[in-house]
DNA sequence: GCCGTTTTCGGCCCGACTGTTTTCAGTCG
């Protein structure tokens, strides 16, 4: 399928032709069909033999030549005229946040600058403050953008780590070599983002199991290939590692290499308390191997039970273990239904009904669609007449569909005043209020606390969303003063949310476990924005997780009765 | 570059916020 190639080609000329200052309506059309060929589940060869490339939205002729030029050819030549005089490295500073194509130009001018190191230099100049626009807090703002590219750099997203590896270890396992394989590493704990990816694999023969892992179709470079490790890069530019073990130290090892480094020390410290030795070989009573073939056996010999990875993090879980304290922790099958999902009403792509089908496969009782409210027009938002219509279009789909219930929601805007975009009367006819903050985000902690606590004073409000709203590694956190809403949703009954979409994952597992300890009940949503998003919810249960919830902390798990009397409005 | 019951030209979602200005440009969603 060519469809992605010619998404980012479209991304990529979007990106070029702002830099150059083209008309904007051309670089959104751009943007369009990128998005759409994204989005696209058929292959793009076929419906261009089919001649139907112009029934796509967003396509017209001019674009439909390109996508036929570029499957004949492999190349587009728009496109290399357009990237002629720039190049990559200048391009990409796009992706700087509070740095924009305007901004970008006039430095590139003015300065010659033509990388990040060269942008960084100049920003911290005299000569930068010269330029018609620019001052010392704009400047300040783009090198604080700088920093946060190049902390996000090289770890990548849980949402994408995952998909990645499960592909990996299906290959594997279908090439019929390895007796187990299995993730390790930050990603079997579920960190919200990975460093390196590690697999942990056992088989008679090492060197072939490492042989055909380096030859997997997805990778793009190999960096070592022995007998025990094998070390790749992958599509996405992404290093995967695969370490081959003996049978006899496969728990052991899985143990070792889970982590974290801080639990790991731990154990090992209970251990030589007790004359005994871990290693990634196993466990040991002087020379004697005495355990290390199942990961149980290591946390056993200790007097410990298993602990789950998304635990072991030494934030208290070994003094539960010695206790028999442990939480027993939520899992994706106690979820009963989706508190956050947005249709094609607004910015979604997905019919109702199509959602409603979706979200049965996925074994709910109950899904609840929450589209933009009209501040965000951007985003598609809904007049207070549109929602109305929504509510009975619901209400009508309800009589047909079988096993799913749809429930009339949104997410309705805070602005910035505290108040909220929809009337009491209209948040009155809803089944469930979800409320977020979407602009805005550079208030001053009283002001944005204050904001948002008004929405959570407001009896309708059953959800507060995203409420930090950090983009991960993108976007800081707005200055909130947590503590003061968890005790107010606390007090008032207002569930907050943990956001699975994978830049999120808003509240953080350390932040929804401060939650449950003030009080304070959840909800995990996927804010899915298409059909197949509704599978985040993985993500949202696996921060959960590391923030020690139970099913009884999450409101979504609850059966539909039990979860509308649950929620305050 | 797309689109069309206002249909082959001319409009295309636009408001809030910030930082720069002294009425506005750039960025974001």
């Amino acid at each position: 399928m060519k469809n992605r190639e010619l998404a980012d080609i479209f991304d990529k000329m979007a990106d070029i032709l702002e830099f150059k200052g083209e008309n904007p309506f051309k670089i959104s059309a751009y943007r369009k069909a990128a998005r759409v060929l994204k989005d696209l589940t058929e292959d793009i060869e076929k419906l261009s033999q089919q001649g139907k490339l112009k029934d796509l939205p967003g396509v017209g002729s001019g674009i439909a030549k390109k996508i036929e030029e570029y499957l004949q050819t492999s190349r587009m030549s728009k496109y290399d005229e357009v990237k002629e005089e720039v190049s990559d490295e200048l391009i990409e500073l796009l992706r700087i946040p509070d740095l924009g194509p305007k901004t970008l130009a006039l430095l590139h001018k003015e300065t010659g600058i033509k990388n990040m190191a060269e942008l960084e230099e100049a920003l911290q100049s005299e000569q930068v403050r010269a330029l018609p626009g620019m001052g010392a807090k704009k400047a300040e703002n783009i090198l604080r953008g700088i920093r946060l590219i190049k902390e996000g750099k090289g770890r990548i997203p849980l949402g994408t780590a995952l998909p990645l590896v499960e592909e990996v270890v299906e290959l594997m396992k279908k090439k019929g070599i390895v007796r187990e394989i299995f993730p390790a590493g930050s990603l079997r704990r579920c960190r919200e983002t990975i460093g390196d990816i590690d697999l942990l694999a056992t088989g008679k023969d090492g060197t072939k199991i490492i042989e055909e892992f380096t030859h997997l179709p997805l990778v793009t470079e190999v960096l070592a290939a022995g007998k025990t490790k094998g070390s790749v890069i992958t599509h996405g530019g992404f290093q995967v590692d695969l370490r081959v073990v003996p049978k006899v130290s496969f728990g052991a090892a899985l143990q070792y290499f889970t982590g974290s480094k801080a639990h790991n020390i731990r154990l090992r410290e209970i251990a030589k308390s007790r004359g005994l030795k871990i290693n990634e070989y196993g466990v040991f009573r002087q020379e004697e191997r005495i355990g290390g073939r199942r990961e149980e056996e290591v946390y056993q010999i200790l007097g410990l039970p298993w602990m789950p990875p998304e635990l072991r993090e030494d934030r208290g879980e070994i003094e539960a273990a010695m206790q028999a304290s442990l939480p027993s922790l939520i899992e994706l099958a106690d979820i009963k239904g989706d508190m956050h999902v947005h249709s094609n009403w607004s910015d979604g792509s997905a019919s109702l009904e199509e959602l409603a089908e979706g979200a049965k496969r996925l074994g709910y009782q109950y899904l609840l669609i929450t589209d933009h409210s009209a501040a965000i027009k951007i985003a598609g938002g809904l007049s207070p007449e549109e929602l109305l219509r929504q509510i009975e279009e619901i209400r009508g789909l309800n009589q047909e569909l079988e096993g799913i219930t749809l429930l009339a929601g949104t997410e309705v805007d805070i602005l910035p005043d505290g108040s909220l975009d929809y009337p009491d009367e209209l948040l009155e006819k809803l089944d469930v209020v979800v409320a977020a903050v979407h602009s805005g985000f550079k208030q001053d902690l009283r002001t944005m606390t204050k904001r948002i606590l008004g929405a959570i004073e407001n009896p309708r409000v059953d959800i507060i969303a995203h409420p930090t709203g950090r983009i991960i590694g993108e976007r800081e956190p707005y200055a909130v003063d947590l503590s003061e809403i968890f005790s107010r949703a606390a007090a008032t009954g207002t569930a907050l949310e943990i956001n699975a979409y994978y830049g999120r994952l808003d509240l953080s597992d350390t932040n929804c476990r401060e939650a449950k300890r003030r009080g304070v009940k959840l909800v995990i949503s996927s804010d899915a924005h298409q059909l197949h998003q509704l599978h985040w919810m993985r993500l949202g249960v696996a921060v959960a997780r590391r923030g020690w919830l139970e099913k009884g902390d999450v409101l979504n798990t609850l059966p539909l009765k039990e979860l509308l009397n649950s929620l305050k409005g």
